[in-house]
DNA sequence: TGCGTTACGGTTGAC
DNA sequence: CTGTCAACCGTAACG
């Protein structure tokens, strides 16, 4: 909003700092000037400083208009609908597929030259933002499509799961952490993340989500994190959700030598300052409301087994991840306790 | 004295 | 929702 009162200036006119002259102003110069008017007179007459003048009357014979710049606002948008449009494209032809991988098929497929690539940070922030729900939003509409044959339990989840282990010559994006089981080659699997079968859909979130607001993704990361002094490896990638004011956090990454993928995931209580206190816990098992118990390496769990792991935790009260249960109990067994 | 240029403090709007 | 950043603004001073 405009001030309604602005500054003198040493002529006695009246402007406003950093506003441009009202247009009348503007065109008043402009006539004066082709009335020839010496600038100095025009300055004087209108009571605007000569550096405006003289700004004003130099536009004018460059641009033609008496209209000022464009102020405010950033550089010209490289993410353009084309651009988004061919980021989506990318992504639904290789879900897993990385900002800066996007970033140099942008480049290489000529949709965008050096000048006009968006960052990594934009590309990521466009997935996040107008792409993130993409394979979410397939896999309901596939859903929607009609009845859909349940997965086998003899069907392994790493052709929805997997992950590409350091033999997986070409794609290799994530080292292997100390400890974490390589497979051989022909056992490497395409990584599919994230998956139209996603974490949240595995394991209920998501029908937690569209019940109780209290539970959100919080953050999807990797690294290390300390619990009780043990430095631990959290796979990559991880889904972190707020669930309350704890902090579950769950892990894809694993794939044991006979086939199946491990599903971590681990817990944080309340009293637990979050991100600093991580336990996981074994596959096709409890979430736990304590903190004392952890396994700090990939689990197997038979396919049939019952979920508990040798360092499973303390179960409190049972929650049930609904969708879960409605849609692949014969295939995980995981449940849930309440925090 | 006239005028082009520049430093300065300010506003704006996309990201 | 807020902070950052880079565009622009007009004034004042300099040469």
């Amino acid at each position: 909003m405009e001030p309604a009162f602005g500054e003198v200036n040493q002529l006695g006119g009246v402007f406003v700092n950093g506003r441009p002259l009202p247009n009348a102003i503007r065109l008043r110069i402009v006539e004066l000037a082709q009335l020839g008017i010496r600038p100095c007179d025009i300055s004087r007459q209108l009571r605007v400083s000569h550096g405006c003048v003289s700004k004003i009357l130099a536009r004018y014979n460059e641009t033609g208009s008496i209209l000022p710049g464009a102020i405010g606002g950033s550089k010209p948008r490289v993410t353009t609908p084309t651009v988004v449009k061919h980021i989506r494209t990318y992504k639904q032809r290789d879900p897993g597929i990385f900002a800066w991988e996007i970033r140099d098929r942008l480049l290489a497929d000529g949709v965008c030259d050096k000048f006009n690539l968006p960052s990594v940070s934009s590309i990521s922030r466009i997935l996040r933002n107008k792409i993130g729900n993409l394979s979410q939003q397939s896999h309901y509409e596939s859903s929607k499509q009609g009845p859909h044959p349940q997965p086998q339990p003899t069907l392994p989840y790493n052709h929805l799961y997997s992950y590409p282990t350091p033999i997986a010559a070409t794609g290799t994006k994530v080292a292997t952490p100390p400890g974490m089981p390589t497979l051989p080659g022909h056992m490497a699997m395409h990584r599919i993340w994230p998956s139209s079968h996603s974490v949240t859909d595995i394991l209920g979130i998501r029908s937690i989500t569209e019940q109780q607001s209290t539970v959100r993704p919080v953050k999807v990361c990797e690294g290390f994190c300390v619990y009780h002094d043990i430095l631990m490896f959290i796979s990559t990638p991880c889904v972190i959700y707020l669930f309350g004011t704890s902090l579950i956090l769950i892990t894809l990454y694993f794939q044991t030598p006979n086939g199946l993928l491990t599903v971590n995931s681990c817990v944080t209580a309340p009293s637990i300052p979050p991100y600093h206190h991580l336990t996981q816990v074994s596959p096709y098992m409890a979430y736990s409301g304590t903190t004392s118990a952890y396994v700090t390496g990939p689990t197997w769990l038979p396919p049939s087994g019952s979920a508990l792991s040798p360092h499973s935790c303390d179960i409190t009260a049972p929650l049930a991840f609904k969708s879960m249960a409605a849609t692949r109990d014969s295939v995980h067994p995981v449940t849930a306790s309440a925090l």
